[in-house]
DNA sequence: TAGTTGACCGGAA
DNA sequence: ATTCCGGCCAACT
């Protein structure tokens, strides 16, 4: 059994604690590619499980990035809600 | 198989 | 501080 890309995101993305946020970059750090931020959005896109709190991956810029759900205004409340964003 | 696209990142102007 | 450009990786056609 091979696990890919997508599926080591999916796992590190899964265990992000509620109130805190993870940059791409970091995901994709954990994932096995430090490069591979870009691809970590792609799997996201494809891949979007209740699972995986896909809105507390976050840009490294501070930005939140996009959202499949409502977009980021949406994500920006999501985030405020949990406590990880306090503006 | 190869080419194009995109929830990104980092540096330069 | 904002805007532009190139580079990296995975998924889709």
């Amino acid at each position: 059994m091979k696990k890919t890309f997508a599926d080591k995101v999916r796992d590190v993305v899964r265990k992000i604690p509620r109130g805190k946020t993870m940059t791409y970059k970091q995901v994709a750090a954990k994932a096995g590619n430090a490069r591979a931020a870009r691809a970590v959005g792609a799997v996201m896109r494809t891949n979007y499980l209740p699972d995986v709190p896909c809105h507390r991956v976050i840009r490294s810029d501070g930005g939140l990035g996009n959202y499949n759900r409502g977009g980021a205004t949406i994500k920006r409340e999501i985030l405020i809600k949990e406590g990880a964003l306090t503006k």
